[in-house]
This record gives C-alpha cells, sequence and structure tokens, in this order.
DNA sequence: TTCTTAACCTGGAGGC
DNA sequence: TGCCTCCAGGTTAAGA
C-alpha cells in the first residue's frame, strides 16, 4: 500500500529513467483507470517527460505540452518502467505507455481504486484532488507549533488525525502506527488531548520514520513495487504495524490490535503511555 | 464544522 | 478440492 515514502522512491526511480522520452502511443486496457480532464489522448501522444515529482500520495509526470498525469496509486496501483519482454508477465495493468526510448510504462492496479488523470499543468493546483492537500510531512512547514496549533478542538483519536490528508499529506496506516509507537503516543489518544512537547516528538518521529523508509526503499507487504518492479526493503523494520498479537520488540509485551476511525492499528500498551 | 459510515474493489486466507 | 465469508485499506460522499 503505497504511501509518502513508496511514492518518493517511485518518483526518484522514474525521474531518472523516464524523462526525456516522448510518449508515443497509449494502450487503455480499463477505462476508468485514464481519465482527461480538458485534455484529450492526442494532446498526450508525442509528449515529451520533462518531470517527475510527489505532492503527498500523488505522482505528478509533467510533459513539454502543458499537461501533468496525476497519479494516484491507492491501495494496489504500481508506475513501472520495463522492456517490451518483461512487460507480458505482468499482470492487471491497465495502462500501457509505449515510450520513444522503445521500453514501456505500464500501470498495474490489482483493485483498481487508483487511477491516472490528466490536467492542463496550468489549472493542476486548482484540482480538488491536490488543493485540499495539507503540509508536507518531510518539509521544515511541518513542526511541533504546526500539529499543535491544527489538533486544537479536535475530538478524534490522534491516530485517525495524522491521517487526514487535508491536515498532513503522505502518511497512511503503515507510518501513523510506527510514529505513533516510535513517540511513545497512545493512538486512542484525542487529538485535542495532545501537549506542545508531545506534538513535538510526535513530528520528529513522523520525519525519522518517513526518512528512514525511504532510505530503505519503502515497504512491500502484498502489492507494492517500485519502479523497477522490485520489493521495498523496510517492512522488517516495522516495530508494530502487521504485528498484532505479537510481543513488543522493546518492552516484551503483547501488542494490542484495535479499529479506529476503520483502521487496523497496533500499538503498545505498556511503551504508548502518552 | 466536525465526525461517522458506507462504498468502491479484488486477491488471499481461513473455515467448512 | 471447491465454495463461501471475511479482511485488507485510501479516498470521497452522504448524512448525523
Amino acid at each position: 500500500m503505497p504511501e509518502l515514502p513508496e511514492v518518493e522512491v517511485v518518483c526518484r526511480q522514474l525521474a531518472y529513467q523516464i524523462v526525456g522520452n516522448r510518449i508515443t502511443s497509449i494502450h487503455v486496457y480499463l477505462e476508468k483507470s485514464l481519465q482527461y480532464r480538458e485534455t484529450t489522448e492526442q494532446d498526450v501522444i508525442g509528449a515529451v517527460i520533462t518531470a517527475v515529482e510527489r505532492r503527498g500520495k500523488y505522482i505528478l509526470i509533467h510533459t513539454d505540452r502543458n499537461q501533468t498525469l496525476l497519479v494516484h496509486l491507492r491501495m494496489t496501483g504500481a508506475l513501472i518502467d520495463t522492456d517490451q519482454d518483461a512487460a507480458k508477465n505482468y499482470t492487471h495493468v491497465r495502462v500501457r505507455f509505449e515510450l520513444s526510448s522503445g521500453r514501456v510504462l505500464l500501470y498495474k492496479d490489482v483493485r483498481t481504486f487508483g487511477g491516472i488523470w490528466v490536467y492542463r499543468t496550468d489549472q493542476l493546483f486548482g484540482c480538488p484532488m491536490l488543493s485540499k492537500l495539507g503540509v508536507e510531512p518531510l518539509t521544515e512547514a511541518f513542526t511541533g507549533a504546526y500539529l499543535y496549533k491544527k489538533t486544537r478542538g479536535r475530538r478524534v483519536p490522534i491516530k485517525q488525525f495524522i491521517l487526514n490528508q487535508e491536515m498532513i499529506s503522505g502518511i497512511g496506516n503503515i507510518y501513523a502506527d510506527e510514529s505513533l509507537f516510535l513517540s511513545g503516543i497512545r493512538p486512542t489518544r484525542p487529538a485535542g488531548q495532545l501537549g506542545k512537547i508531545s506534538a513535538t516528538r510526535l513530528v520528529a518521529a513522523i520525519k525519522r520514520v518517513l526518512s528512514d523508509s525511504i532510505q530503505h526503499g519503502g515497504t512491500s507487504f502484498r502489492d507494492y513495487r517500485d519502479g523497477n518492479g522490485e520489493r521495498g526493503k523496510h517492512s522488517t523494520y516495522l516495530k508494530v504495524y502487521g504485528r498484532g498479537n505479537e510481543k513488543c520488540t522493546v518492552c516484551g509485551r503483547m501488542l494490542n490490535k484495535v479499529k479506529i476511525g476503520g483502521r487496523t492499528t497496533v500499538f503498545c500498551p505498556r511503551c504508548q503511555r502518552r
């Protein structure tokens, strides 16, 4: 399940691999996976890819024709740069871009929650998907003071709060659990009860967990693959996510597994008491 | 304004 | 072995 680190890894790889390529043709196998917003397929064919960047969990692929392919991988999506022969081995391919280098860019998505939207670049940041996104957690704008201020008056559990993309963009279930464990904060705690010290501690933990995961190439559980179709290696470093009913690696106590906001949440009742 | 819940979707695991 | 049910989860929309 791609979150900020996984999307960042994919972006860095694709920026290296596909920038400078011309899109020579597009094959759509599932119509809803590629949608045009005031653009057409003919606008995209022949365009040269000029840059690849990330905003929250979105991948932005810019072209020289004032168009941007906005990609969200949701649960099971993957963007893979590969050669013609290897492309035949991939299943659940929803969109296939032929590139001028002779290689292909595949968008595969098992559960089809994700998709690609083609926008005019000059209208991109007014689109509903990007305009509502909150602060980027790896920037200097994301501070303890920011988090403390934003959580005032909020009664939802802090776990649910940091998953809200309008507050902080890019955090998903894996890194929410891991950040709360690292900061020693109980995920069920009402966001508005977070003190200044705890807010600062949580911000530091979020930055640390996300940065470490990027260094490890992201986390792969089931479907996530990077831009080369490879698995991420961060899953072996996880302390709580996916470890429900196992012992805490720090104190040895059994981890608790509960539902918060409809999401499976794992935490240590002894280490996370703040 | 804030919060909750359902819906979208399919593969895999587990039970029978 | 085959069938059925449940679970996983990011985002949005509707309703409270």
